[in-house]
DNA sequence: CCGCTGGCGTACCGTACGGTACGGTTCGAC
DNA sequence: GTCGAACCGTACCGTACGGTACGCCAGCGG
């Protein structure tokens, strides 16, 4: 009888934690490699009590990458004095969070794991990598861009499009080839560039929605 | 012993077209519901005619996902006489044609079975489908973009950095959250809105890369 | 000390699927 | 007509893995 997971608020005791981990880390290491007798063998715990924590092998994973994907926190940001210099900043900063996520190790083998798992007409895995990953970055974003618009620093129609914009030009290709497992791009060849690459993006999203753009 | 595909210049003969059609419809239609029974019953051929063929499952899903990728083709831009206008219209083309191929749904089937073998340590389809999809693109809008950098069109330090950013600004989260598979974008929903997208995103890049924008 | 509960380890079962073997049929060559 | 090649259909094998059952131990309340 498989146990329904809360999709949120979800609390794990340490123990279960550790177990998470231990599947996380065989994600990881192993791509799909996620058996349960793996699982159970890493974590140290035998395949019945997996069973009656998480169901059956999909909660596991559901488990698992609920768990991780909800670590990922982005820093507040100060929207009190919203001048030009700390709009800039604050976007700025989206752009190297957003790429920094999405150039991780951990980041690819989630995504992965859920893109297959979409693949199967289970789309609750990439809901979930969805909604704390790119809708995150939305959600905090949109505020900012807005409160950007008021303050005439920015112009644009619709804040949603603004947003996808932005998106696009900081993940461009990066995301897919790295899905797909594109060799040319290694992790450190990656990260080496990510401060131009940020600012380059950034210039970009303001060229296009800075206040005194001839904007599109 | 698993036969060699060759990876480029292949020719099957029209069985086996068909047996790869087969084996395409199923991936279409079953995620990774690819046994090879299940393409041997759709195909009306034996199973053994499959591994004389393909060698094994992974050759069967190789050649497929080759014969399939490789299909997709670029219509011809006119490179003759480039102003301003025939600039514009080429860069629009590729934007339709990109945005075109990758919300389809052979492409989100395709992609998602090359992350999925990407996520073992096999990235054979993943290379294909990159090499067949955004780098195809690349190769043919690498010349034009260049040209028009010649003729004082467009304004750009590296033409892989431009290239780059067209495909951010041309398919933005679009990809990412098919291949999750995002209830929010249907097909219909993101057909309607193509042209209107394309339009953008070549105004988008014209304003970043144009000759008069100040570029970033 | 007794018994109960929670959890470990392992053996086990059922099934799905990759891969093989083999008999039967069609078809072209001679 | 005979032979052989290609191929269909299907039965079969081996294995991997999801899921279950069971024996055992540790801790703990009484």
């Amino acid at each position: 009888m498989p146990v329904t997971i809360k999709v949120s608020e979800e609390t794990f005791t340490p123990r279960q934690q550790a177990v998470l981990t231990a599947a996380l880390d065989l994600l990881v290491e192993n791509g799909d490699g996620l058996t349960m007798t793996a699982v159970a063998r890493r974590a140290s715990c035998s395949k019945e009590t997996l069973y009656k924590w998480f169901g059956d092998r999909d909660g596991l994973l559901t488990a698992t990458v609920q768990w991780q994907a909800a670590k990922v926190r982005m820093p507040v940001v100060d929207r009190s004095h919203l001048n030009a210099k700390a709009l800039r900043l604050s976007i700025e900063q989206f752009a190297r969070d957003l790429l920094t996520v999405i150039v991780g190790e951990v980041s690819v083998t989630l995504n992965r794991t859920a893109v297959t798992h979409a693949a199967q007409e289970k789309d609750s895995l990439g809901l979930i990598v969805l909604e704390n990953g790119p809708l995150a970055i939305r959600r905090r974003l949109k505020p900012i861009l807005e409160a950007g618009r008021d303050a005439r620093l920015l112009r644009f129609e619709s804040s949603e499009d603004a947003y996808r914009t932005f998106f696009g030009l900081v993940v461009r290709d990066v995301q897919i080839r790295l899905l797909l497992g594109d060799k040319a791009l290694t992790q450190s060849n990656i990260e080496a560039n990510i401060e131009v690459d940020v600012k380059a993006a950034t210039d970009q999203f303001f060229t296009l929605y800075g206040a005194k753009a001839s904007n599109a």
